[in-house]
DNA sequence: GCGGAACATTAACCTATGTTATGGCCCCCG
DNA sequence: CGGGGGCCATAACATAGGTTAATGTTCCGC
């Protein structure tokens, strides 16, 4: 898929996911970078955005992993998605009154804020930003789909394995993961609250797959032994990633819109 | 909230959902009409788009229920929400290759579809309706997640408690519901489907809801007795709805735009 | 008005997963 | 170098919810 550049220049994450939809202009880059210029660092475990308070500014992760959360007021809590760098964190903040999830650092990171009004502005002056956007929010909500599938009809060994192959993919998009391992800074604990099961619950789960050979963890340390067999365990169909798709699909919209426009509007019986 | 014109022109129900975050102009209002000229009627328990396909065009639903579910290679299925007019089905099929979802009307519907290429157009012509929709989409989203939490850390009684209060409040804001009772097309293995639970379990759920007299049910008539009751059992926090904002926050921020753009650029420290 | 399909209801029984509890390991801090 | 906090691991036991199966009810086509 996309090389990332040796972090040189124009590499920022979301900047690489962006074009990875479409071919980026120099304008559009130069929005982009603008929008990352304000860069902060956060240590793990602390909050970038709380269930409830009014919305602020908007962010990037740039680096380091964050989890999307929710929870009960008696506690419980549920581990939406996780957030890797190029996510933007609160993008429609000034749409929204009160955030209805948290977001918090699982290990040190760093994001770069921005005022909300820039995405007004976005949608504005660039609408192939705004559409590429609009995409990787449709993207971003059929992986919360799929994790719904998991919790309502998945077993616990499925989910486990479907949550093990889905990160690895993930991973390797923004190359962050080699042959099959990947640092995977999530406790027991946070899994269970990603999959709806209890902590004791995925420990015993992770055991069966390492007893049976298809995963290895040392640390944070997580090896996939066997992909295709994880992927069967899990029942993993990667449509939901949406990754396979003819380069630069919106790209071609785009350009099309000029030459279909006179035919739909022609095509108009009035 | 917003009062549906009795059936006239601009009242359709996407027309009336937009318009609760922006107020339409008249070109705005004639691309939206435009959109929904090409009406056509599909019986209860059509697909409207299937798991797997390549994704054709994209429509409105302007009357009738349905619901986007996934399903596993088995057959076990997950309802990932419920359709109601004014959402739109497909609305990214340019942009991914293959649905990963699909969606299947649950009473006789009346459709209106058109070619994703006017989507595009949208993105072109009509920042702010693009970014009306960016909204609903996010708003959308939001209720996957909660759907999420419910079924990762809600029980049974929780989550068919929490199901029917978000039910009559979606159901309010578009005139479907009046003082508690509505119409729920849904039979108890799309509720269990929807809940990730087995009909009997859902059966066993609504008997204990209704012997405790918070609802009651006849045929497809449903009747909440004790909204606030019942909000109670779900755990109800109605945040994710999005429901309580500002009038026109988004209409606002566009206005705003102009004047911040010089302060925020001057800011600039390069 | 009869037969059958689709759906709702209930009971009896079973199992996947939750709970509680205990011990071990590792790492950081004093 | 000793102690405590965070995390992992496992065992024993408890239960929410699943499964199977049998019976009703409603409605629709003929």
């Amino acid at each position: 898929m996309v090389r990332a550049p040796a972090g040189k220049a124009p590499g920022s994450p979301l900047w690489l996911k962006l074009s990875s939809y479409v071919t980026l202009t120099r304008d559009e880059t130069a929005f982009l970078l603008e929008l990352e210029r304000c860069v902060a660092r956060q240590p793990a475990r602390a909050d970038l955005l709380r269930q409830g308070d009014r919305y602020g500014e908007a962010s990037v992760l740039r680096d380091g992993w964050a989890i999307r959360h929710k929870a009960l007021p008696d506690g419980r809590r549920q581990v939406v998605n996780f957030v890797l760098p190029g996510d933007i964190i609160g993008i429609y903040s000034n749409l929204f009154e009160c955030a209805d999830h948290s977001v918090t650092t699982l290990t040190p990171v760093e994001v770069a804020s921005f005022p909300p009004e820039r995405i007004v502005a976005l949608f504005r002056g660039f609408p192939r930003l705004a559409a590429a956007l609009a995409w990787s929010g449709a993207r971003e909500e059929a992986m919360v789909a799929e994790r719904l599938l998991s919790l309502g009809r998945r077993t616990a060994l499925e989910r486990v394995a479907h949550l093990i192959v889905e990160l690895l993919r993930r991973l390797s998009v923004v190359n962050m993961a080699q042959d099959g391992h990947f640092t995977l800074p999530v406790t027991q604990e946070i899994m269970a609250d990603a999959l709806g099961l209890s902590i004791v619950h995925v420990n015993r789960t992770l055991r069966r797959l390492r007893d049976s050979g298809l995963v290895e963890v040392s640390g944070q340390r997580l090896t996939v032994k066997d992909v295709s067999q994880l992927a069967v365990v899990g029942q993993f169909d990667e449509l939901y990633l949406h990754l396979i798709r003819a380069p630069d699909q919106l790209e071609r919209a785009f350009s099309d819109h000029q030459a279909k426009r006179r035919t739909i509007l022609s095509t108009d019986p009035t």
